[in-house]
DNA sequence: ACGTCTCTGG
DNA sequence: CCAGAGACGT
């Protein structure tokens, strides 16, 4: 038997927003720890990787674990008939053909249920080596939304370059060429969630494809906050905390005809 | 002659956007009482039923009956030109050829007048039977429109099952199954417009094309409140009250291949 | 998948 | 009254 109540639903609805465009279906498995998702993305090009601990869920029940193959543009639509402040109870049996949802909403007198088929799905679960990264950034994700979408207008790809000093998006395209920067900002009279801040081992600068990193932001809306994890020829980890609960995780990795050193160019094809 | 001015535009506005989708064209007839409309739809499954009676209007003057032929979509075309808080008078000689419309901007000093062509429409007016009916649900109709909406994401029948308790609508498709339960509700401290009450001789299960329910959905902004009347084999009603002029009605009959219990099943095809 | 438009919330 | 989010159409 599995169980898991989530008072805070549109948690829930969030997720599977932010992350239907990049994987099509995925397995959930759901253990005495929580419920974990690891997937690349139709293309194979990124790797989705989402954590919910039990103690972040109201009611939280694994028996024995389970794996939960689920299309995901199915469980969005079905999550769709949810409100954003309805209390989402999810169950599965031990050996489930399918997961059950239910949706209260607190304040009328409206129960819905849903039951939504499992499938098989083929799991490439890979082993992400945890590494020391050379520069992480933390800058809050609205502005890491804005960024991306920004440059996307004007280029494909994006340099992203992390000094003491704070950050710099570059991209070129036909129409021009953009750089943002953003400086490293701590000053005290700012939120916390409002600050940027960049920890260096060494600087690093990595290009990614826009057009993913603008999919992760679809995830600015569960975070305050986002964290890029860089290091040389390694892919970026876009992280998105969930609060008491666990994270989303997006690796990309970086162009390889990258251009090495820190200066204004950024890499033309 | 016939005249009638309405000071809320918006609410003839919204009659018509709710009933061009399911009905084509119809007569509306004119008398000293005031204007209805009877229509089946296009593919001849529900009936549609609006009365507006003429003390509803501002002024209201009828010498001689008058049947007036009309286009819906070209209807709502010279509409979409009315502001929703315009005046609109509708005018017709006693042998009409047009109908002409005047849209005022109370506000700014704007004058519109349309003139729309009139069509010889076949018409085949039904004599509906007054019934008692085994069940009547009145709820909110936001929320039937959010049912039917939901719903139709998952199945294409919708069973309707009204017992003393409260009303649950069931579906099921590809995707999975779905229940959506809403108890009776007329606590004290709910606006009237926002209980759910069902007055009950017999408990009455019936399924019905999400399809159509849908498309009554559209009436939902024209009231507050929205009445289900269903008697077993018969045509379910779907009442919207339009306050002090009359109201907007369809009638549409259910699967015949109806389950007949009140159990859980959603009848499977 | 993107952009437009509508509706809801602040 | 303005801005942001969600739904619908291309």
């Amino acid at each position: 038997m599995f169980e898991a109540r989530l008072t805070q639903g549109g948690l829930l609805k969030k997720l599977v927003e932010a992350v239907k465009d990049l994987v099509t279906d995925g397995n959930f498995e759901a253990t005495e720890a929580g419920i974990s998702l690891q997937a690349m993305d139709t293309s194979h090009v990124c790797l989705v990787a989402l954590q919910l601990r039990g103690d972040g869920f109201e009611n939280f029940r694994c028996d024995r674990n389970v794996t939960l193959g689920i299309q995901l543009a199915n469980l969005s639509k079905l999550l769709k008939c949810a409100g954003n402040d309805d209390i989402i109870t999810l169950k599965a049996d031990d050996q489930p053909d399918v997961i059950t949802m239910t949706f209260e909403d607190p304040k009328t007198e409206r129960f819905a249920d849903f039951s939504l088929k499992l499938m098989d799905i083929d799991s490439e679960h890979l082993g992400i080596p945890e590494t020391e990264y050379s520069a992480t950034i933390r800058m809050p994700s609205a502005e890491y939304a804005r960024i991306c979408k920004d440059l996307s207008s004007i280029g494909e790809t994006v340099a992203i370059s992390a000094t003491k000093e704070g950050v710099k998006f570059s991209t070129s395209g036909d129409v021009g060429t953009a750089n943002i920067t953003v400086r490293s900002n701590t000053a005290a009279d700012l939120k916390p969630e409002q600050q940027t801040t960049v920890e260096l081992g060494e600087p690093v600068a990595l290009t990614f494809a826009l057009r993913y990193l603008n999919s992760f932001a679809k995830a600015a809306s569960l975070a305050s906050q986002v964290q890029l994890s860089m290091t040389k020829d390694l892919p970026v980890v876009v992280e998105f905390t969930i609060s008491d609960m666990g994270h989303l995780k997006f690796y990309l990795a970086p162009k390889i005809d990258e251009d090495e050193d820190m200066g204004d160019e950024v890499g033309e094809s």
